[in-house]
This record gives structure tokens, sequence and C-alpha cells, in this order.
DNA sequence: ACCGTATAATCCATTTTCGTGATATCCGAA
DNA sequence: TTCGGATATCACGAAAATGGATTATACGGT
């Protein structure tokens, strides 16, 4: 069960990592930008709940898609502890490639399946989250 | 549906770290252990399949099983450019260890689940895994 | 208002992982 | 047999992740 888990998000990301290769992101990338490009403003916090990373590897990834101009820190002004990261015009356009990315993959992957068996990989997945 | 299984993936290996702390062990060689543990014996080729690790990661990573006493590096004599990875006894221990807090979390996690859902989940899995 | 505790994010030293290239062995074909 | 391509592993420098300590801010009780 939790074998499987970890098999299949390493061969998913490595998938990724190759249909979006001209992108030079790492998984760790990929998966915060997706994050991040989800809805709302995250912080460093809110991210590191939502990709499993720390919040120290945080930091330097963060660095990274900074300098690349894809996100910003901004100052909350309702937390001065806390960043905001909004992802700038060319974040969004990134991320969205990136969501596209995924979801062409799980429309491949899924196509053959039903709705019990998505309603059962989700309530599975997310009883395993909560079990820790 | 792939984020959340990241998600739920770096949850699960942060929790068996955890409930395994005495062991001192980090969630790479925790999948390894586990994964050596599950049959019969593997060679790094088969061994990085399983865990999604790259062959030239695993070097190091063998390398500290190796130094602690848990496995065994010996040349496969059917084909000399290949390792076999026999566990120790002591190295079965602990893979006995990790495999059964393994399974304690998915009990924890899983009890409330009926086996459409589990039936599902594994679908899901399989199917990432084989569009990859 | 003050103090102690909790929380957010970062910094730093260390460890781990990555990616590329080198080496040794295997196997099939001429 | 010998050659060439393929496979398995290792070695090494560069990049990234980890965990603990640090700094700054927030909050709750007195």
């Amino acid at each position: 069960m939790v074998l499987a888990l970890q098999r299949a998000t390493h061969h998913t990301l490595r998938a990724l990592s190759a249909a979006l290769a001209d992108l030079n992101l790492s998984a760790a990338e990929i998966n915060a930008l997706a994050n991040l490009g989800e809805g709302g403003t995250l912080n460093v916090r809110q991210l590191s709940e939502r990709t499993g990373t720390r919040a120290s590897t945080l930091t330097g990834l963060l660095d990274r898609l900074e300098n690349r101009g894809y996100l910003a820190r901004e100052l909350d002004p309702a937390d001065r502890r806390s960043f905001r990261l909004p992802l700038t015009e060319t974040g969004q356009a990134v991320a969205a490639r990136v969501r596209a990315a995924i979801a062409d993959l799980e429309r491949d992957a899924l196509s053959r399946l039903d709705a019990t068996q998505l309603a059962g990989y989700h309530a599975v997945v997310t009883a395993l989250q909560e079990a820790c």
C-alpha cells in the first residue's frame, strides 16, 4: 500500500520532469509550482504542508524560483513574520504548463477508470494522510 | 490526483521515520529496507526500479546500510557486472520492524475503508505507474 | 502593559542526492 | 574468436535537502 504509493510518486514525478524538460525544473520545483498555481496565494507554511517538504528546504527552493522570476515574496501585512508567495505573470504561465502536464498525465492514466475507483483512491490517500 | 499522491507520500514517510526513530533511518533508507525485505534478493537495478531512486544514489545509501551490517554485496555468479543484495540477519530484523511499522500505519489508516475503496486505490496507483 | 510561550521563516553546517563519465562484464553477430 | 553494442556498477564534482539554531513577530494570561 504505502510502498506502492512511493513507487507511483517517483514514477509520475519523473514522467512530469521529462514532459517539462524544456523548463528545466526539478521534481520538487514542479511540485511547488503546481501547488502555488492551484488557487489563492500561499505562505511558506501552507506550501510546506501541501508539498510535504520542510520549510527549511523551501527556503532554497523559493530562492531559485524567485531568481527565475516565477514568484515574489511579499510581507504579509496581517502577520509580519510571514511571507505571501504570489506567482508572477511568468510564474503563472509556467505553473499553468505544469498543471496542464499533470492533467495530461492523469487523463492518459485514468481514462479507463470509473468514478468509484477514483473515489476509493481519494479515500485511501486522505486516510493515509490523516493518520500521520 | 497526482498532487495528493505526493502529499500522502511525504506525510507517510515522515510518520514512518518518526515511528522508527530509534533506528535512525532516513526516509530513503526505510524505503530501501522495506523493499529489500519484501521477498527474494534484489540487485541494484531492481531496487532502483522499486524505490524510484537512481542507481547512483543507491551506491551511497547501500554503503551506509552495508557499514551498519544490514546487508551484503555479493557478486552475482551468473552476471559478474551485478551485485546481489541479501540482507544480513540483523538487516532482516530491521527490515521486519520497518515492515511492521508500515503495517501498523496501514491498519490505523485504512481500518474504516472497505475493499471497494482499496481496490480503487490499487487501480489508480497501478494506472499512474503504467502510464509513465 | 508585560512576560513567557508559540509560531514563521531563515541561516548554516552537514549529509544526501543528482548527473555525467569511466570501467568492467555480458552477449550476439560476423 | 573477436568485435561492437548493451548493461551494471562505481566515482566524483555539483546541487539540493536535512535538522538544528537563530531572529523576529504574534498571542494569551496575569
